[in-house]
DNA sequence: CCCCGACATTGACAATCATCAATATAAAGC
DNA sequence: GCTTTATATTGATGATTGTCAATGTCGGGG
């Protein structure tokens, strides 16, 4: 399992929450904190921001590459990441590899904030 | 300045954003980050939970210890990247440091995520 | 079939981080 | 003033991370 579970909607324990909220679980903390790590890099954060104002949507590496002043594989390296958090989509279309927001992953992850 | 700021009103620039949002400057995200990097951490949530649930809303550190199975100097060390984030609030009562979460600290740093 | 362009993966290295043991500080009580 | 108690700081260590160079993969021409 991927780490993303944690911005999808719950499929377990959808209903018949313990009680009110005890504290925050150390396993459900880690699953949490998987999220925040991937924000919490000012290049990663950068991206994301590119790529939600990019036009359609979605950006390919190759433009990715040039703003940040990084190397490829570091971009490729990042957008895993970002990636494997449940934040962005990846889509290859020939050659490229188009990078696009998954829609609402944002707000999941700021309401994951509210519900601490 | 410490890394706070970016939790604060927006003092200078308040008014008379570039346009719309360049992407995201390399500065600016990285104060930004600074935030994340201080959820980043299980351990850290947790203690934001635990803080968030305490009666009266304010926990010392020694209540603080044991629910994390974690050494004092190490709950410290975290308590202390939490506050320096903007997130917790410290105050000294006599011999014991009651931490408390910033009122409205979570709310501008999820505000934070719709802004990217 | 071979080459080229776009991207991913691997390996290495420096930097940062989480943790603990030991020590320092500081307030309270005797 | 000393002892105790609660917390902070320091130093050390193992683990994780961000970055790059080198290499691998895969699709699209020629």
């Amino acid at each position: 399992m991927n780490s993303l579970s944690i911005l999808e909607p719950a499929t377990d324990e959808a209903c018949c929450a313990p009680a009110g909220t005890p504290a925050l679980g150390a396993e459900e903390a880690k699953q949490k904190a998987l999220v925040f790590k991937a924000l919490a890099d000012p290049n990663r954060l950068r991206l994301l921001s590119i790529v939600k104002g990019a036009d359609g949507g979605e950006s390919c590496v190759c433009d990715l590459t040039e703003p940040l002043d990084l190397g490829q594989p570091t971009v490729s390296h990042h957008l895993r990441i970002l990636a494997d958090a449940g934040l962005l989509h990846r889509e290859k279309r020939g050659t490229w590899a188009y990078y696009s927001l998954v829609p609402g992953a944002l707000d999941q992850t700021a309401a994951l904030l509210a519900s601490l």
